[in-house]
DNA sequence: CGCGGGTAAGCGAACGTTCGCCCTCACTCA
DNA sequence: TGAGTGAGGGCGAACGTTCGCTTACCCGCG
């Protein structure tokens, strides 16, 4: 109707208006502190409830150079995830008291420009970052360094920055080893993202687990797959026509095994029997896959908790030391692996 | 190494007295108003650069009386769907120079204990609902009646709130209409939860799609699968139970529709020759289901952002006029249809 | 009766901004 | 020469809090 919002807030001083009291004494009593006596403070209360006063947590976030805010930086959250990784942080946050203002960056974006800007304007407590593309960006370690409380899920350039993730190599170990305990000799694989921290763990992870049981590295069986669904399908294409004798594939993600497994049954190789596959993460859709996904399961809803834990512990010690957490992983065996 | 932070925030004070000028001059130049000389301009912009100024929001707001910030409340957004809106909405409000401050509310949980007094307090200039579960909330309408602008993505009990999303009736319709076109004259229907408008509509349209051709509804055709695969898959095992006749089969989700298809393959139904199968929402995964799934393609990054656009515009015009947008859904034929 | 001590409440300042208004020049023009 | 003008810049107030200090008052005690 009217083109001006009607409503102005109720503050701290129409409440005291209403109770007769100063503003101050209204403050005491709506938070705890003071001595102020029983009739005033029930009186006061009852203002308040009547006004449907709100406190504003600008104005108490300026005077106690505070927001119990942390900004999260993240990449496209429609990942599946990433999201779960959020969710458990955002939950973890609110558990303690803090909110959450989120800002996620475009794929090309360094985040330096727009993101630590924007949560540096709304003075949040600290960072938690969970954007892999910022492992690439140079600039970010020099910009947050010393500053402020910063977590990330991710490792970054510079170092200096706390960091909490799950055992990648150790996924690449688990996933590799079963596959060779299975009968598995030529065990191909498709990875991630080249370069990324995650990628090149798991990868290590593989080939020590091959050198581990006296079998050779070869770099012929490794293909890169994008962490999409088609790239990891062609991937796959390509590392059957260069080795047709492929008996098994480890993918650095469920994701990418669906790829896998679309691209054999294209290329009529049957799983597990012609050739078995073991992904990670383990998707609700694991299970379903044809056949069920043998995979490693990776808990991103504790790492996201974990991370927010760490970062709220950060900023309550008034810390910024460095430290690294790595949760454990484990396989979950189902038909795709024979 | 210290429990103290050492950096005090630098501001317009402090940038002030290092250029020589009153603090209302530099505010003056770093945020364009006012006649100021080129010369002293430089000289601030200089010093603001030395000294690593970054502007409080906080006390911004607090004159401006305004925030730049927009909450959204959501439910478990590693959901993948919401995930997309979230994603769709965040990058529309960061375009448009806002903040989001994000909470997610258990499913348990009726937001308006937490949530809403939470963003209140946060005095955001608007809210994005994202959550399902706040369909039943009865209390929840009460509350934000012509407080506030709010766009929800899902219907809310007391109607007066201003809801985006797409066409879910056309959703039903288009899905069940191309089983029928399709030869198929035996259609059940495997839907979301009970009661939920997605749900009720989404049914509506493939009733509607039935009578327009001549078929019966029949109550023994619909299974309540409520949004999960494990779920679904159970729902389609009892569906032909009851009935062996069963040629298709319209899941409310592709999620639910990876469950029918496991359900269909365990008890030995081919799809599409013995059973056709539908789904909606169009996922990432949908292509390389067995067999690739036929789907409705619903835009759900596009309704977050169109939904956040209708938001803003709600804040910067100052109205509460509900609104309701629809966004079209189109289908998406791949092999499990036939 | 005067004094100390405790409790209840008020007061002023500060946090970092924006905004409207006033002052002070130097310059122009009649 | 004196009034008018307009640009450049300062000043005070306000936004809604918290916090430390001070004041007013009531009691009991010596």
């Amino acid at each position: 109707m009217s083109a001006r919002r009607a409503t102005r807030h109720v503050s701290v001083k129409d409440v005291a208006a209403r109770s007769g009291v100063s503003f101050q004494t209204t403050s005491k009593v709506l938070n705890g502190g003071g001595s102020v006596s029983e009739a005033t403070r029930a009186r006061i209360l009852q203002a308040a409830t009547d006004l449907g006063y709100v406190p504003n947590l600008q104005a108490r976030s300026l005077v106690m150079q505070r927001t119990r805010t942390v900004g999260v930086i993240t990449s496209d959250f429609s990942d599946h995830n990433l999201g779960r990784f959020i969710v458990g942080a955002e939950r973890e946050a609110r558990r303690q008291g803090y909110t959450v203002v989120m800002t996620s960056i475009e794929p090309e974006g360094s985040g330096t420009e727009y993101a630590l800007p924007a949560m540096m304007e709304r003075r949040v407590d600290g960072i938690l970052l969970a954007a892999p593309q910022m492992e690439e960006d140079e600039a970010l370690a020099h910009v947050l360094d010393r500053t402020l409380p910063v977590v990330s899920l991710y490792d970054v350039p510079g170092g200096g920055v706390s960091t909490v993730g799950s055992d990648d190599e150790l996924t690449g170990v688990l996933a590799t080893r079963h596959l060779v305990e299975k009968g598995r000799r030529v065990i191909a694989t498709v990875i991630g993202t080249r370069g990324r921290s995650v990628t090149e763990s798991r990868l290590r992870g593989y080939r020590r687990a091959l050198e581990e049981t006296g079998l050779p590295f070869d770099d012929e069986l490794v293909e890169e797959g994008g962490w999409e669904i088609a790239a990891a399908a062609t991937a796959t294409t390509r590392l059957f026509e260069r080795r047709a004798d492929i008996t098994a594939v480890f993918a650095q993600s469920d994701t990418m095994a669906v790829g896998v497994l679309s691209a054999l049954r294209r290329i009529r190789k049957e799983v597990p029997v012609d050739c078995a596959v073991v992904g990670c993460d383990d998707i609700d859709m694991a299970p379903y896959t044809v056949p069920p996904l043998t995979t490693i399961h990776v808990p991103f809803y504790e790492t996201g908790a974990e991370a927010m834990r760490l970062l709220l512990n950060l900023i309550s010690t008034g810390t910024v030391a460095p430290s690294k957490v790595v949760l454990p992983v484990h396989l979950i065996v189902r038909a795709s692996s024979g």
